[in-house]
DNA sequence: AATTATATGTACTAACCTGTATCTTTTGTC
DNA sequence: GACAAAAGATACAGGTTAGTACATATAATT
């Protein structure tokens, strides 16, 4: 592997182990040995275990962000469906083996304090989504805006956790006919 | 205190330090500190920690139905507002000092082999959750209370995950504007 | 009051954790 | 090819973890 690779390498194994097993319970040994790389290696780049998670959120939010963009882009739609298609994004998530739940919930609720980086990784990214949520809620010229994206945003994360525990990838289908008639009025 | 009050006190101190900590990051250690007890009487009530957290999360469960269940029955009311009125039980948790966040949702991702105690047990109490608002729909004569009832769920997940990560009670407020709209049709 | 069951206290095991120190080998660059 | 930076390997420090052993004390029961 080249040197400069390293990194990335680094967090996508680690995003992958921390995502199956739960941040605490994955150490930063399985990490290494998972990677391939000296644990000197990882702590050259990452001055602790925490510097990591961080650095692994920061990649999950670009990548989720940007994928659900595309997916979202690719379909050609405007206004209403356009929204509605986020939902159909999150079934595919949902579906996929890499599924266990949101990697955001699950790593405030293991790093509870408000004020750790962690958590503050997590605010950011929700506040993103919604961002991006209002973004396409102005495109379709609702009157409300920010409470369209609200709302949206509830219905995405209520999905992701009933899919979560349930293990059942429809939810985002039902979320999305719930989504369409709160669009309805 | 009473012999025969140990176990319970114990589970009571256990679910606030892992609701508190992380269910991880609490130790056995801290819980005896705690609660005013020795480790060995722990061991001889719960023969491990995961023994532990099952109890606490069966308490949880219980304890938040009944609470849930007492709070909509003292307000008297009847069909729509009687499911709307979930919602306002959830404002309040949000509020309180102890909310971090559904503790299913946080144990689950600790937690997260669909196999593990700790995950069905979650697994258990988000069934029994959306059995309640099916019986609430049923009660208030919709034509489909099971799809009333799982989008009453969606918002009470998308509430939950969004007050804990924001910190914002009023995502409770959203939540039930949102479920009166789609009560309407 | 005697007996039985349970709680306490302390010490301990054995494993695991994050993070570091040290030294050798490899890699990229001038 | 020489030199510097970074990776590898190994070992280790210092702390924490879940769980147990064992001897003593305190309840509850008969």
């Amino acid at each position: 592997m080249k040197r400069a690779q390293i990194p990335e390498h680094l967090i996508d194994v680690a995003a992958a182990l921390f995502n199956r097993l739960g941040y605490r319970a994955a150490g930063v040994d399985q990490v290494i040995a998972e990677a391939g790389i000296a644990k000197t290696t990882l702590y050259r780049h990452f001055k602790s275990k925490e510097d990591l998670i961080v650095a692994v959120l920061r990649r999950i939010d670009e990548h989720y962000r940007s994928e659900m963009r595309q997916a979202v882009d690719s379909l050609g739609l405007e206004g209403k469906p356009r929204l509605l298609a986020t939902f159909d994004f999150l079934e595919g998530w949902f579906a996929s083996e890499a599924f266990y739940g949101c990697p955001f919930i699950c790593a405030a609720g293991e790093y509870c304090e408000r004020s750790s980086a962690i958590f503050q990784e997590s605010v950011m990214h929700k506040r993103l989504m919604v961002a991006y949520f209002e973004e396409l809620a102005r495109a379709a010229s609702f009157d409300d805006p920010r409470r369209i994206a609200d709302e949206i945003n509830l219905l995405h994360e209520g999905a992701t956790a009933v899919a979560h525990i349930t293990g059942d990838p429809g939810a985002a289908r039902k979320a999305k006919s719930a989504a369409a008639r709160l669009m309805e009025d």
